[in-house]
DNA sequence: ATACTACATGGAGCCAACTCCAGGTCAAAT
DNA sequence: ATTTGACCTGGAGTTGGCTCCATGTAGTAT
């Protein structure tokens, strides 16, 4: 028994107004894998259904946090069989979190110091003390 | 009338090992424009003075401060006339302040939405949370 | 004499994530 | 009948910052 659910079928333009997404991206997201094959008409159409819009919304979101496609491709795999990825996704997840605070913690530094670099500006005359800064940070 | 100090030449090898460039860097340095044309021996080697070696560790730093290469060769030139270039560099550096904080707080975010993630592990028997949280954040 | 090493050059390849292009098809509108 | 527009394909180009390669030469060590 299938759902009794209408599917409606998004042709490519469809897609692009929906998602913002570009037409080549969304060619580029099935040619490289992060997608399996879209479905297609006779005539060779791609016709994107409910779950596919469901699988480019994944991807926009996880994206936004820092995934990589090949990462995505990965976590749309999980998604199929999430009971069993559990472990997988949750330690691909941890190590997001570990790479943003490393990163984190390298731009507020530098931060920080483009900061201290401005101050510097007020209150030195001659020369330019970022620059200097920037020269004999060693010295 | 000369500075007295000796100065020193360095082949490309001992760069290497002074600043932990490779060879092939140094070259794409001078090839790109980042840096001026190198001094060259009558057999055509590289001659590194002790002003090319300020140079290349004024790039190193600025690397780490996020500048590009496009935008530590220019700074490379206003340090070349700092008098003139001050509000320039200024300018510059309030730029990668500014795109450093918007990057720190992206990341912020992005780190606490990341670590909610891993909370909802803990506590959930069936399914995985964190794909269903990037699948129905809209929901 | 010859092997070895460090260097030189121009140019290609790599990565990610697109983006663009030429040339072709198909369906609807005029 | 033809023109328009949306779509298809395979493949090349883009960006930034390298990295690698083939081939050639200069100078030194044995």
């Amino acid at each position: 028994m299938s759902t009794s659910t209408t599917h409606p079928c998004y042709r490519i333009g469809d897609v692009t107004e929906l998602l913002g997404l570009s037409a080549d991206t969304l060619r580029y997201y099935e040619k490289s894998g992060v997608l399996p094959r879209i479905a297609r008409t006779a005539s060779g159409i791609r016709q994107y259904d409910n779950s596919d819009i469901s699988r480019l919304r994944f991807i926009q979101r996880a994206q936004k946090m820092n995934f990589s496609l090949a990462e995505i491709r990965d976590l749309l795999r999980m998604r199929e069989d999430p009971q069993h990825a559990r472990d997988e996704v949750r330690q691909l997840t941890a190590q997001k979190l570990k790479e943003t605070q490393a990163r984190l913690a390298e731009l507020t530094t530098l931060g920080n110091e483009l900061q201290l670099l401005l101050n510097l500006c007020r209150g030195s005359a001659a020369g330019c003390p970022i620059i200097e800064r920037i020269d004999d940070k060693d010295a």
